[in-house]
DNA sequence: TCCTAAACGCGACTCATTCGCATTTAGAAA
DNA sequence: TTTCTAAATGCGAATGAGTCGCGTTTAGGA
């Protein structure tokens, strides 16, 4: 049945179970996740599954990848609003946030550099309330 | 002889040769530098002895790890003023960049969610110049 | 319903980074 | 200056995230 549209299906891809579900877990998550993560969640699947459709997504620009200093792959739906995180240094928490003025000066750097821009990360790490 | 100030000792290590070496090298490096790139300058040092000190140099706030999409740990001083990055996703070359008004965002940020920050980092990734 | 390129599962593999331990050394104390 | 010891190093083995090869399965177009 060819015929139900999919976010996967407009990418090119092929709406396997395992796809629906690992898309369907990076849409209800509120943080970026990681595979090791979603193969908890996902137990059936295989965790090389899980890490080939995580860059399959990141390359048909579904999600995006997030690199925080642990130096490990995490991954969020593009399809929320633009954000940024705070990261705890203590307990791990990820927060959302949003950056006033980030048009401006994403065209102000990248005019003055000449640098033709894809995507940003900015993190901020410290300690979040509850573990200060 | 432990009259001579370094920063190394200033930070409670040992001013051995090989810290001596790699602070040296860090010192003089214009983007933050990884172990294996440490290594080739410094084919003597054993591998996990740059590991270790670059651990030791980020601890004692020497050294800032900077962490991009590909998972390697980098490392640049901290001596040199503030700045942020531009990734080229072709060719990998980094520059330098700084902010406007980065202080008053931060504070904003701070601020609304009661978030303790002790760093933060912005990368931009994309094509440079010469590149596109 | 058939057929095939695309996906999957599984196990082996890579590569950055870390660990264990025997040996060496910085630098404080005598 | 010599001694002494905790700290540091080198080397080899281990770890752990992520990738690859390949035989089997499956989505979905014909």
């Amino acid at each position: 049945m060819p015929t139900t549209a999919t976010p996967i299906r407009e990418a090119g891809l092929k709406a396997t179970a395992q796809r629906q579900a690992i898309l369907g877990t990076l849409m209800k998550a509120r943080a970026p996740l990681d595979a090791e993560t979603l193969h908890k969640t996902h137990r059936h699947i295989d965790i090389a599954t899980i890490y080939r459709i995580l860059d399959q997504f990141q390359s048909s620009g579904m999600v995006n990848l997030v690199m925080f200093k642990d130096g490990k792959k995490r991954y969020e739906c593009v399809g929320t609003s633009h954000h940024h995180h705070l990261v705890c240094d203590d307990c791990g928490k990820v927060t959302d946030i949003t950056i006033p003025d980030e048009e401006y000066i994403m065209a102000a750097v990248t005019k003055r550099h000449g640098f033709q821009t894809r995507s940003h990360a900015f993190e901020l790490f410290g300690l979040c309330r509850a573990c200060q």
